[in-house]
DNA sequence: TCTGGGGTCCTAGGACCC
DNA sequence: TCTGGGGTCCTAGGACCC
C-alpha cells in the first residue's frame, strides 16, 4: 500500500459484446451474448441489455437462451477483440511505461512512472478521465470503467464501483472505510470454496475478517492463502505492477457436444491438440519438459496425468505420442466430455536445441524420433466448405461484407452490414456456396499469428 | 441436456539425496 | 531394534482468475 493513489485499473465494459455492437449496428441497444454457442457452451460476455434478463458470464449458454431467447448469440471474433485491445494498451502505455495487462479487457497502470507533476487526487483524476476519453476514441466508442487507489487491490475494487463507464478514486487512508462493509468475496483469491469456509466460521464481511488473527486464518486456509488473506483483509497490498510475465505453460483443451467413447477418436483428438500446442510453442520460441493431459469424464470428475522428459521438447510428434501414452492408462468407460494437452516446465528454445533435443532413452525408444513430426501443421488443405459460426465476418462475391446471423441444416444466414454500412439485407446461402467466404481480418499484421 | 478455455498458484505425498 | 531433518523434484488435484 502506497502513500498516494498511484495504481490505476482499467476495465473495458462488456468488452466482447461491445465490440460486436460497434461493428454490427443492428445489434446496438439489443441484448448480445458472446460465448460458446454449442450444446455445452458458456457465456463469456453479456451486453448490459442482456444482463437485464439475468444473463451473466460463466452461465451456460443454454440457460442464457432460456432467460433471453431474443438475444443475439455470437461465438466471438478474437482477432477483432485482440486488435481493439492492443489499441487500448497502447494508449495506456503512452501514459506510463508500467502497464500490466490482465486479459484483453483489463490492465493495471502504475502512475508513479507516469509523466505527472504530482500524484495528488486532482492530478490522477484528470489523467484517468483523459485515458477514458482516449480509449473511447481509439476503440470507436467503447467505454471503460476505471479505479485508482493506493494498491492493485484497491484500484480493482474501485473500478467495479461505478460500472459501466465510471471512475472512482479512493483517497489514501480511506481504504478500510470502503472495504469494511463489503463481502469477503471482493478480495482476490476468495472464491466459492473460501467464501464457504469463512462463512462457516461466521466471517462474512471484511470487517469480520479484520478481527481474525493471521494464525487463525493460516489454520483455516493454509500458509500462503491465510497470510495473503490477512494482509488484504487489512488493505495491505504491496504487489507491484509488472509489465511482462513469463509464460509457464501452454495448453489446448476442448469440450465435446457428446461424450466420447471411442479410444481411437480420443487419440486422434489428442494428437491434433498436440500439434496445436506444438505450433504455439514454436511460434513463441518455447519448449517444455512436462507433458500433461487433462480428461474430464462424463460425471465431470477431472483427471490429469503428466510425464517429464529429460530435456525440453516442442515437437508435435513427441507431445502427441506422450499424450496418447498417458491416455492409455486411464479408464474412460462411461465417456469423456473434455480432452486437453499441455506443456509446462518451459525453457526458452533456441535453434541449436533442435539437435540437442534428445528425450530420455526409454521415451525415445517408445516415441521413435521426432523428425517425422516436424512438418508445419498449419498448411492444412483448403476446402470450399467452411465452418460458419455466429458473428463471424464474411464476404460475398456480390453482396460484399457482412456477418453470420445463424446457420443450420446446410444453410447459413448472413446479415450484410459493417460498422460503416448500417443494417443491410439478410440473405441465406448453402454452406458450400462458392461465392461466400470468411472475411480475413486486417491481413496487414504480417506473419501468421497463433490463433 | 447443468457446468468453456486459457492460464496461475498452492498443497501434499513420495522419491531421492545429503 | 532405533530413528534425524532439510532440500529438491515430480505428480495429482484443487482453488481461483478473466
Amino acid at each position: 500500500m502506497r502513500a498516494v493513489a498511484s495504481v490505476l485499473h482499467l476495465d473495458l465494459d462488456a468488452f466482447f459484446a461491445a465490440v460486436e455492437q460497434r461493428d454490427k449496428p443492428s445489434l446496438r441497444g439489443k441484448p448480445v451474448v458472446v460465448g460458446g454457442v454449442g450444446g455445452r457452451g458458456v457465456v463469456s460476455t453479456a451486453s448490459y441489455e442482456a444482463r437485464k434478463y439475468g444473463v451473466r458470464s460463466a452461465m451456460s449458454t443454454r440457460e442464457a437462451r432460456s432467460r433471453c431467447p431474443h438475444a443475439a448469440f455470437l461465438s466471438g471474433r478474437f482477432h477483432a477483440y485482440r486488435s481493439t485491445s492492443e489499441r487500448v494498451m497502447a494508449v495506456l502505455r503512452e501514459a506510463s511505461p508500467l502497464v500490466e495487462p490482465l486479459s484483453l479487457d483489463e490492465a493495471f497502470v502504475d502512475l508513479a512512472t507516469a509523466r505527472l507533476p504530482d500524484l495528488e487526487i486532482p492530478t490522477v483524476t484528470a489523467l484517468a478521465e483523459q485515458l477514458r476519453r482516449q480509449v473511447e476514441e481509439v476503440t470507436g466508442g467503447l467505454t471503460a470503467s476505471v479505479g485508482v487507489g493506493t494498491s492493485k487491490f484497491i484500484a480493482k475494487v474501485a473500478s467495479e464501483l461505478d460500472k459501466p463507464d465510471g471512475l472512482v478514486v479512493v483517497p489514501p487512508g480511506t481504504e478500510m472505510d470502503l472495504l469494511r462493509p463489503m463481502h469477503v468475496s471482493v478480495i482476490p483469491g476468495v472464491g466459492p470454496a473460501t467464501t464457504e469456509r469463512l462463512r462457516r466460521a461466521g466471517i462474512h464481511t471484511v470487517a469480520d475478517l479484520e478481527t481474525v488473527s493471521e494464525d487463525e486464518l493460516i489454520r483455516m486456509l493454509g500458509t500462503a492463502h491465510g497470510h495473503a488473506l490477512h494482509q488484504l483483509g487489512h488493505a495491505r497490498d504491496d504487489r507491484p505492477v509488472v509489465p511482462e510475465r513469463e509464460t509457464k505453460s501452454v495448453s489446448v483443451e476442448g469440450t465435446y457436444d457428446t461424450d466420447l467413447t471411442d479410444r481411437r477418436l480420443m487419440a486422434a483428438l489428442l494428437t491434433r491438440q498436440a500439434r496445436n500446442v506444438s505450433d504455439r510453442l514454436r511460434t513463441s520460441g518455447l519448449a517444455g519438459r512436462t507433458v500433461t493431459i487433462k480428461v474430464r469424464l462424463h460425471d465431470f470428475t477431472t483427471i490429469s496425468r503428466s510425464t517429464t522428459l529429460g530435456s525440453p521438447t516442442n515437437t508435435a510428434g513427441t507431445i502427441g505420442r506422450l499424450a496418447v501414452g498417458l491416455l492409455q492408462d486411464l479408464e474412460t468407460t462411461g465417456g469423456v466430455r473434455l480432452l486437453g494437452v499441455g506443456v509446462s516446465g518451459l525453457a526458452d528454445w533456441i535453434q541449436e536445441d533442435l539437435f540437442g533435443d534428445t528425450d530420455d532413452a526409454d521415451e525415445a525408444a517408445k516415441a521413435g524420433d521426432d523428425l517425422d513430426a516436424d512438418a508445419p501443421s498449419t498448411a492444412g488443405a483448403k476446402t470450399t466448405t467452411h465452418t460458419w459460426a455466429p458473428g463471424m465476418d464474411v464476404e460475398h462475391a456480390e453482396m460484399g461484407r457482412g456477418w453470420v446471423w445463424g446457420s443450420g441444416r446446410g444453410v447459413v444466414t448472413v446479415r450484410f452490414e459493417t460498422a460503416e454500412t448500417p443494417p443491410g439485407p439478410v440473405r441465406s446461402y448453402r454452406i458450400d456456396d462458392p461465392d461466400l467466404r470468411p472475411w480475413r481480418p486486417e491481413s496487414g499484421t504480417g506473419a501468421t499469428l497463433a490463433p
